[in-house]
DNA sequence: AACTTGACATACGAGATGTATGCGAGATAT
DNA sequence: ATATCTCGCATACATCTCGTATGTCAAGTT
């Protein structure tokens, strides 16, 4: 098979965001060091550099990955659910369970944020807001969500998702705290509603 | 007047503690250079690892001081309301509030999570959140909030109002969207409520 | 088949952190 | 009051890391 030099390219690129997954995750954003990182897929940092411009543009394209991971998760999620309301509180839960996964804690919820900034303005876009604002409008449109701001409350709802997630993580024993986590979870939610139950 | 070598120590933390203070909410954690921070005070590394330990045991004691001021802001802000539930919709907006100045966001809520982990772990223990837990767990045995994990709901509330900082602070135009913020987080916050208003 | 391009390797320079050692002014004891 | 000791801080050193500038060789082009 003859390798063409673009196919090559790609090939390392995916390698590189898989070493980088694996780095940031166990060793932290800072203290992953580049050398090592290119040499365990057999490559230096040339090839880094030349992919993705400098350290925060290789967390950027892994982030970028998991993000959009997370967010077809949870719209899958959601759409199994009976309605969209259900739907909703549905995906909430499914972003606190993801959540749980030390990689997307220590990667996408505590370095991202810091090395990248607000999610919000994140080059990826942040697929996962995107999703729970769709879902949201469609709500509010179908008169069962009061009429709120809907990018103010999908950042709210991710937000408390997420932020639950770190705190169960850091839990004692996360297995007891989750179904609590999920239950205050729920209920904010139902404070969006129009009509409460 | 004589001056007691326990006297200049404090002097001298106090000192590192506020320069660090500046110097991380400008530059940020890592790209903040301790030489330059400690001879801004007059003083060296030496000074600064002797008393600190390391590059995050100061972090930790700068964190430590802007949550445990945001706090006592916070729970004297919730206390001036009419009652306690009004009380803690006060806070909530008071965490919105706070968290839109940007030395805070940087150091609490970016580089501190990030570098010391889950705020629920920091040494300081995080007086923000023990505010919140008080607050609704009064609100619980008043039969005012549904009977809700106390630690949760405080967790997902005060998640909820920082999350909807950073989004407003990265917004194009925060003074327009800190209302819509706060609405939501109000709607949101109402969900706990027993009986729905 | 010669030439060009460009993806990656190699080499170098600029800092930064943490530690180990040294010093000198306050604390202590006689 | 003098001598000794303590310890808070300064100084010097070793190590590591990132980013850039330059080199190189195979894949593409004509």
């Amino acid at each position: 098979m003859a390798k063409t030099r673009s196919e090559t390219m790609q090939e390392n690129r995916v390698k590189l965001i898989a070493a980088a997954r694996k780095a940031f995750a166990k060793k932290g954003y800072s203290a992953a060091s580049m050398d090592e990182l290119t040499a365990d897929v057999g490559l230096t940092r040339g090839a880094l550099y030349h992919n993705f411009g400098d350290k925060r543009g290789l967390l950027a394209a892994v982030v970028d990955q998991m993000d959009t991971e997370m967010a077809a998760r949870a719209q899958e999620i959601g759409a199994r659910a009976d309605d969209v309301w259900q739907g909703l509180l549905a995906e909430g839960a499914a972003y606190i369970e993801m959540a749980l996964d030390p990689e997307v804690q220590r990667i996408v919820l505590l370095d991202g944020p810091a090395v990248l900034g607000d999610p919000s303005q994140w080059p990826s876009q942040n697929s996962c807001l995107q999703v729970t604002k769709t879902t949201v409008e469609r709500l509010i449109a179908q008169g069962i969500l009061k009429p709120v701001d809907a990018e103010a409350a999908a950042r709210l709802l991710s937000g408390a998702a997420l932020n639950a997630a770190l705190w169960i993580a850091a839990s004692d024993n996360p297995q007891s705290v989750l179904p609590r986590a999920v239950e205050a979870f729920q209920a904010l939610a139902a404070g969006l509603l129009l009509k409460p139950v």
